[in-house]
DNA sequence: AATAATAGGGGAATCGCATTCCCAGCCTAA
DNA sequence: TTAGGCTGGGAATGCGATTCCCCTATTATT
């Protein structure tokens, strides 16, 4: 009856909803993509990571409603960018980093995040620094959650590196958001010294912190 | 004849002129006085470092048009309250670091000023944790050049760390400047950890990164 | 002392930019 | 075919920094 008929009608009725649903989101997901492809060339054009909301919606070909349809703010798409640009840089860091003495690698990632956190690299990926600078101000919580994933790995090296018996004491995690605040902030303008300071330097630095004398060589 | 009298009355016209151009020159240090003033008066009204030119303005009962006359933009007021406060605060740091055992000075210079740039103290002097963050963005160079007496004073203490032959390499200077980096930075919220770090906590991973474990007691 | 010239100052107008709003067109459902 | 509700375009709004116009007070000149 119509009981049964209803029934069954509403399964299709859930499948196409489910898949109108599904092909609403995959729209939504493309426009979003396309959003932050855009910013991205803008960017790139004008060589600096400062843009205005409208170059972004010209860029991508829709409109200022669409954005705020996506984004609830600029700084929304700031940070989904800054998360962006900080995945990628993991897993850089991860692939240039085997397996191997933990305190090799641990001088890579410091290296790394060093070089990565200069400025002057705005055209090319990842501009991360610059990202994090200026979200700092409004969305600290935001940032600092962005940047879990890297304290994350550095954790774990140093915890290696623990393991391997080299360290001083038992916090390896904290340890690690050290090293990594110094490698991250030192890269910008270094300040009060002509030659700027080196990752090499701020790797040693760290190094001294982390392993005791008698351990090294 | 004329020519004298015009020779001893340009003297005089001369000290006039002078005079005229002291107290103009007062006036002036007087209003900008003021504009800092209601700066400072607004900062704390608000507890926060986030105001406008008008509130400023109004404050210190002067025009838009004065604040212009005298800074060349809101950014100059913050810079010229930023070298204020950084004055204020390494005046404060030097009293409270005696002469003495350098490495115990250096530990209370680092203890304080991650005190001091730890978020949450707005209603007291001084900030400058908070203008630092804001400037650095678009005035990177200035921000650097306000941290100058800091290093400096920094370097001091790091060079005699040196000449009680205590130091690892023989570079105060840098030294002091990535110290001073660590303990500024992550004095802000810490990234990826519950608990944040301690400014104990910074000062024994700058301790080890300095001084060389066999001259430790 | 009267007036011309000029600087200084008040505050309204402008401008740039993020964010919001209104209306028209399109797709869905009956 | 048509009413009803999403969507999207882009104009309008709002907020702040910066600039501009005009008036006044002060100084210089006769």
């Amino acid at each position: 009856m119509k009981a049964d008929g209803q029934g069954s009608a509403t399964i299709w009725r859930d499948r196409a909803i489910e898949r109108s649903t599904r092909s609403a989101r995959d729209r939504a997901a493309k426009r979003v993509q396309q959003f932050l492809d855009a910013a991205r060339e803008v960017i790139a054009a004008n060589a600096s990571t400062e843009f205005t909301v409208q170059e972004v919606v010209d860029q991508s070909k829709q409109s200022v409603r669409s954005f705020y349809q996506y984004f609830d703010s600029k700084h929304e798409l700031l940070l989904v960018l800054f998360e962006e640009e900080m995945g990628i840089a993991v897993d850089r860091i991860r692939a240039a980093t085997p397996n191997g003495d933990p305190l090799e690698r641990l001088e890579r990632v410091v290296l790394m995040v060093y070089d990565l956190c200069s400025p002057g690299r705005v055209s090319e990926q990842p501009l991360f620094a610059e990202f994090a600078q200026r979200l700092l101000v409004e969305h600290p919580e935001e940032v600092v959650a962005a940047y879990v994933p890297l304290v994350e790995y550095v954790a774990e090296i140093v915890e290696e590196v623990g393991e391997a018996g080299m360290l001083r004491e038992g916090r390896p995690r904290r340890l690690a958001a050290i090293v990594l605040q110094a490698a991250t902030v030192t890269a910008g303008r270094s300040t009060g010294v002509r030659q700027p300071i080196t990752g090499e330097e701020v790797w040693r630095f760290c190094l001294h912190a982390i392993v005791p004398d008698h351990k090294l060589s």
